[in-house]
DNA sequence: ATTTTTTTGTGAATTTTTTCTCAAATGGAG
DNA sequence: CTCCATTTGAGAAAAAATTCACAAAAAAAT
């Protein structure tokens, strides 16, 4: 089914995207959609979903569109979020408090298992139903709980630090919310949220109207 | 100087890294970059730097590279951020009062000024600097303190509501947290910021290791 | 039963983006 | 002053992504 071609990341990325808005659809009591619809309500080309479709395999009936629940699942099964995925966020700060408390996350398939800071102060200090622990323990960790994503919200120049222990501690994949790039091992995929980058485009845009 | 082709989003967003990684390397004393060195940093190929700079002119010295100093001044100025831009904030809960905590956003250019939520109980508190207003005056507001940009932090469910109150106040560019589209007037600059997205190329990249 | 309408899936065409190449410019060494 | 080592800027080529266009399939209408 799955075609051996290399899937761009801006199709993964679609693909959430289409995923939130056939959720918002099932809610709706929408049984059924056609790719002409979803494009609208999505703001691509309609072809564009097809094609990325495509890449996993066929999902549509011809002369009718798509099943919206039978899709949900589908396109769960092949980004491969029908299972749970245990993360755990290192620096407990402003940001990282607000993503434990972020109750939707684990809706969508993903739990914050562990919270890590190195903060003596902060350590074994409650926030929800985890403990604060020490970063150097995020090793011994890892194992115990299955983490899979490590989330680093620590201040930039202690993210390549907080990288190396993630990566120390067997960890395969990474998002970072400090604004700076980290250097990890090939085997290692690394995913950026950087705000600024954001407010840039917007700022960029807006300084540029009718140019 | 400018050139009136349309620039590509990603030419924007890549500019923001290079910038982060400028403004680290001028932290570190280097006074002259070179295009390869910068690509490596940035984790890009070198002539990718090169066409990026050429939509906005011409920067560096041959045989030498670029100055890093004027090169992080030509950067922000022509993305419009070597002035301040004021922000407003809307729904103020576990991720908008992150976002109000978070300082080094007025470094970056950024200011909050206004934070704007509707639950009445919350109406009045203050949270730093800024005391929560309620939605509904948005619009006065948005004028009175010059506000250029607007960012919701809403559940998805409002998130349509407070676009819409964003765009009565004749703001124009809008930074969406929530997990869902929004539609707004084809003047109004949007864009995502979606947590899950990133998660879930890391999930879906992490399935398919080796294939 | 046949025609019409709808909508998918996919090759082909187009557009956009990235990478390759190299002449031209610069500074330093001899 | 000439030669050599660098490195930019930009045209050409290559690769990738998007959009077009339409046959094939399915359902609805006649
Ligand atoms: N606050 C926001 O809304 C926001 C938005 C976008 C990006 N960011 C970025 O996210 C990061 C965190 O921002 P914040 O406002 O939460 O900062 P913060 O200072 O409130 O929190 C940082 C936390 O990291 C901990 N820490 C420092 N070094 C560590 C290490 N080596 N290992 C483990 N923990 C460590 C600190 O003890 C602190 O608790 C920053 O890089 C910031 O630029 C923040
Ligand atoms: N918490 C996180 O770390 C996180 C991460 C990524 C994305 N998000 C998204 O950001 C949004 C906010 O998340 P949160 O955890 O802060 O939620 P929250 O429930 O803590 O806060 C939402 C706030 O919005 C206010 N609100 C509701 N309707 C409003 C309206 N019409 N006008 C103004 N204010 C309104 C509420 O009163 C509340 O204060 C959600 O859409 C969430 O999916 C959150």
């Amino acid at each position: 089914m799955l075609k051996k071609e290399k899937i761009p990341k801006v199709t993964i990325q679609r693909m959430a995207v289409y995923l939130q808005m056939l959720e918002e659809l099932e809610e709706e009591g929408e049984e059924v959609v056609s790719s002409t619809r979803l494009a609208e309500l999505c703001g691509v080309n309609s072809s564009q979903i097809r094609k990325d479709l495509a890449y996993f395999g066929e999902f549509g009936v011809r002369g009718v569109g798509y099943y919206v629940r039978d899709l949900i699942a589908s396109i769960k099964h092949f980004l491969g979020i029908q299972k749970v995925w245990n993360c755990a966020i290192v620096g407990i700060g402003n940001l990282g408090r607000a993503i434990l408390r972020y109750k939707d996350l684990s809706k969508k398939g993903y739990k914050i298992v562990g919270a890590f800071d190195c903060d003596p102060f902060k350590i074994g200090e409650r926030v929800g139903d985890l403990e604060i622990i020490c970063t150097r323990r995020l090793k011994e960790k890892a194992k115990d709980l299955n983490i899979k994503i490590g989330i680093i919200t620590t201040p930039p120049n202690r993210a390549q630090r907080a990288a190396n222990h993630i990566v120390e501690a067997g960890i395969k994949a990474i998002v970072n919310f400090a604004p700076t790039r980290i250097q990890v091992p090939d085997d290692v995929i690394v995913d950026y949220v950087d705000f600024s980058t954001h407010l840039i485009y917007l700022s960029f845009s807006l300084s540029n109207l009718g140019k």
